[in-house]
DNA sequence: CTTGATTCCGAAAGCGCTTTCGGAATAGCG
DNA sequence: CGCTATTCCGAAAGCGCTTTCGGAATCAAG
């Protein structure tokens, strides 16, 4: 099996290989008769441009990378896999690349990020979960590189970011606990380097005091992003002398933990407490009892955030593409009202 | 700020591009001192080889694919991630890129492949789940791409690939409900154009009959790979004349749908019906009743599928590498002896 | 039939790096 | 000190494609 390049085809059509290459790349300098005829030949021979010779003559590298949050663990990766597969989906309409690089420890992702960058195989990069303070956010723009955050740190004003609101996600869901006669409301959050972790805190807080609740400084345990984690936090909090009547928890797979936490005490979630976590993963439906959360939607955002990135690559001010999605409460039966409240 | 290349670092020091390149390859003809200083100079600047350009000089792309299974949903993607994870730590060992793709439909996974192979953009693919007979195999022979399989197809003798034996582990899950005194054992499959279902479904087979026991074809049922299938499939079961008092899944997800259709029936699962499934799903622990699992070596596998493509990259034996792995029974609480059995 | 505008293709210069080859400078040896 | 063997680097030819430029051939207009 010969290969078939630009110049194989070239010599079967008696033509040069600029030509040809012009005539694929659907230049207007071309007869139709002869495009046709290369077109058919190179379908014929089942011709592809070589991609990296096309990348090194275009200087475009038609490539994507997603970069993998560290310290993932197997119960908050759904939502990656999600992520990939919109964002794929959104590159494949281009025939673009999508690469997904992790960086081992977090000390080394700044080189990850300079590698990525200077070694030009990318022409943009998606990043998931930033702190506060990301240096990542500074570097790429350092770089000159298009990027996209998914979710924002401090200061958002001067990139491209999609993000849902989970401050007012918590806010909504405070006021729907205290409806459901809760005023002891517990808070697991994650730690607050991440910024989405502050903004979620900043939505439980300002959700208690608007409804008159003063905020119980033992009320609130900071976890790792994992089900044990979540779980040991609750517990701690259960064994607290005046435990919450509910609790409110980062994430999904903290609110996980916590249901086996409120289970290990002798107690149901749902009726003796209430859990109420933030994801909306499909998996909650099958907890015990089916989680009630604060659902993103997750769905689409991958291709939302590919065609951002897209747009910002051909020339767009990254600026102009700052989404805020908000989250739906999705009651299944974590919550309920609390014990002795009128219903 | 100027774009460093080999030209750049070649005029800063003196020498020339080829120079400068064999200094920082570590070819032998380069005098040590002169190889401090170049790369003294490439650290200053921070430079870092165009890759693009690289690889067409080279002629190898530095990277490999996983291609995405079609058709994947939301539950069964843990099993995505961690392949990814793991591979991608294989490949970052050597600066490799991890290409994620997928086909839109299956008709064009041919087109895929095909255009993966000519655009010479990787070195190695890796694929999963493959159907009895599959075209992609057939594929990447013919295009001479090195190429993993995680899984494995009918004939299975002439190319590499990781598997777990689903069929033993099949065979073990039924002996382990015998001898918990299950007799009317039902088995939830799925699609059988999938190798890995058909070996599961014999490891069933073959478990009922080695321990003297008719198969019922009422208590065969077929899903597809997620929790609704799996619930919709338990239910008709439930509903026959002469139900089942335990049940196989082919898959954990489909296992976590059983257990939804037994409480909805109003029984308890792992006391009125056993329930065991396969994967392994760090989830399993947080179901209603956390789920008994055949458990598979997940963790790792991505990180030796991502070795061995690479041994077959540099030149070894596909046939070299074909890594056959076991399950291990993980109990937690859907399973347990039969009502009214001795224990 | 001439002139100028079009149409269409060939020629050639890269893109940034790798790698072979040959030769100048140096070293080693008798 | 002369000769060969080493050491080290420069020169140059690609890798396979894109893209600009110019010119031959064709066409329309005068």
């Amino acid at each position: 099996m010969e290969k078939v390049s630009l110049k194989f085809l070239a010599k079967e059509l008696g033509l040069t290989e600029g030509t040809v290459s012009r005539a694929l790349n659907g230049y207007p300098d071309i007869s139709q008769a002869t495009r046709e005829r290369v077109i058919a030949c190179a379908e014929r021979y089942n011709y592809k441009a070589n991609q990296t010779a096309r990348r090194l003559a275009t200087g475009v590298a038609e490539a994507v990378a997603y970069l993998m949050p560290a310290n993932t663990n197997a119960l908050s990766e759904p939502f990656v896999s999600q992520l990939l597969e919109g964002l794929g989906q959104s590159l494949a309409r281009r025939h673009w690349d999508l690469l997904v690089v992790q960086a081992s420890s977090s000390e080394d992702e700044a080189e990850t990020i300079a590698k990525l960058s200077r070694s030009g195989r990318v022409s943009g990069v998606v990043i998931s979960r930033p702190f506060k303070q990301d240096s990542r956010i500074e570097l790429l723009q350092k770089y000159k590189m298009p990027f996209i955050v998914h979710g924002r740190s401090v200061s958002h004003s001067d990139y491209a970011w999609y993000d849902v609101d989970s401050k007012t996600a918590f806010i909504d869901a405070v006021d729907h606990l205290v409806i459901l006669g809760h005023q002891r409301i517990g808070f697991i959050g994650a730690p607050t380097y991440y910024h989405f972790a502050q903004m979620r805190f900043d939505g439980y807080r300002f959700g208690m005091t608007s409804n008159g609740i003063d905020v119980d400084e033992t009320l609130i345990e900071v976890a790792e992003l994992n089900d044990d984690a979540g779980e040991r936090a609750c517990m701690t909090m259960l064994k607290s002398h005046n435990p919450p009547t509910a609790i409110l928890c980062a994430t999904d797979t903290q609110a996980i933990g916590a249901l086996a936490a409120i289970r290990a005490q002798g107690l149901v979630p749902g009726k003796d407490v209430s859990v109420i976590g933030y994801d909306g993963l499909a998996f909650g439906k099958h907890t015990n009892p089916p989680l009630t959360t604060m659902a993103q939607p997750l769905a689409h955002s991958g291709r939302q955030i590919g065609d951002m990135l897209l747009a910002i690559i051909d020339g767009g001010t990254p600026t102009d593409y700052q989404e805020l999605r908000s989250a739906k409460l999705v009651r299944r039966m974590s919550d309920g009202p609390v014990l002795g409240h009128n219903e």
